[in-house]
DNA sequence: TATTAAATTAAACAAACGTTTAATTTAAAC
DNA sequence: GTTTAAATTAAACGTTTGTTTAATTTAATA
């Protein structure tokens, strides 16, 4: 689907206000004078807020599979080098677009079967598989340590980072996260070096 | 506040279905059809709509830091013993209560201040200030190494959790979870042991 | 410049929303 | 058995919801 100005904006608007309020907290209304248009134009457009919400989701989640194919092919560097660099690429990428999973993750636990999400679970089992054959690679090749749920690695991965998210008016507290500029240097820093080693130790911990 | 059964089951109904269709994806209408009451009863008991999640909120968060400090307290064990206590404890008492957090991660993410929410950020950090004593407890008795993230452990437990909460329908598919028995089987057998595997590798790793 | 298609608008639509009302039934106290 | 308070009901309240209509403006094409 291309996309023209007005409805590059009209999705922007969408998105931070379906992450703010949730998809039915958020009126077309809202959307239409946040975004500077008459309402009859997002139906216009998108056919309905429903599809508006379909076109978001595909728009935002292209391309993580090629990012992290194009490092895993990197074989002059270690396993090792090779998963700092994933970690620190998937938390960059997922802050990124945190708004858009904050939507699925409220979409998905409703049971509405859709065609977005089943695009979503298609893209999640691909990235997994590719993710699991790169440990098992690492395994064989003796550097990392076996006895290792590989499943939930991703699961410790993503979830600390949107368990941080979730509460980042907690966070902001404790520590001195006054801006967006100090969150995103937090989480390119220290929320990603306490992953990476923590991935490390477990995969080199002998049970 | 003292509950009434019908209170209670109004509660139960409506905690069901903010956590499946959102707050604002829930109407009273609902909540009245599926509790078998009157529409009238909830505004007659609890006020309003919203009245009633605050009452839902202070009602499942409760006693959390009691049983917290009663395993820190068993100082017969050693640190790493009560590290396992709490972790699998935590992991128990989040999964019973997944859907009010549920709610909570979808409220709080929204910037509308609220009552309810402020007494569940002063649990939390309670309860994180409990956690970071303990921890450094172990480190000063010379149990758990230094140079670790404290406050990044509990993002790592809980959003580990929520990941794997959020994502249910992808981890069916790859394990055999088709059923609620089998899923808290997972959750109390696997998921406890990879966190505290993952805990303690990442407590013991001299980096 | 005239024609045609696309973009934009204000207004209206029925449906659903949370809440309140006023009347009635039920249960408890005397 | 009467009185009193609590519980329950159906109906109506005014708003807000997502969407559609039909008229108008804008821009591109011939």
């Amino acid at each position: 689907m291309e996309l023209n100005e007005k409805q590059i904006q009209i999705l922007k608007v969408a998105e931070k206000l379906f992450a703010k309020h949730g998809f039915e907290g958020t009126s077309v209304r809202q959307i239409a004078k946040k975004a500077d248009i008459n309402i009859a134009m997002i139906s216009y457009y998108f056919g309905s807020k429903e599809k508006l919400l379909g076109v978001l989701m595909i728009n935002r989640m292209a391309n993580f599979q090629v990012d992290l194919i194009s490092i895993i092919q990197q074989e002059d560097k270690s396993y090792y080098q090779r998963l700092d660099l994933i970690i620190a690429m998937m938390l960059k990428r997922i802050h990124a677009n945190r708004r858009i999973y904050t939507i699925i993750h409220s979409e998905s636990s409703k049971n509405n079967r859709n065609l977005t999400l089943d695009h979503y679970m298609a893209q999640k089992r691909d990235n997994f598989k590719t993710l699991e054959n790169f440990i098992i690679s690492g395994q064989e090749a003796g550097e990392f340590s076996k006895n290792v749920e590989i499943t939930l690695l991703l699961p410790t991965l993503i979830g600390t980072y949107f368990h941080f998210h979730y509460n980042i008016e907690f966070f902001k507290e404790i520590y001195d996260l006054s801006d967006e500029t100090k969150i995103q240097k937090y989480i390119e820093t220290t929320l990603t070096t306490h992953l990476q080693n923590l991935i490390k130790a477990l995969l080199s911990h002998e049970n």
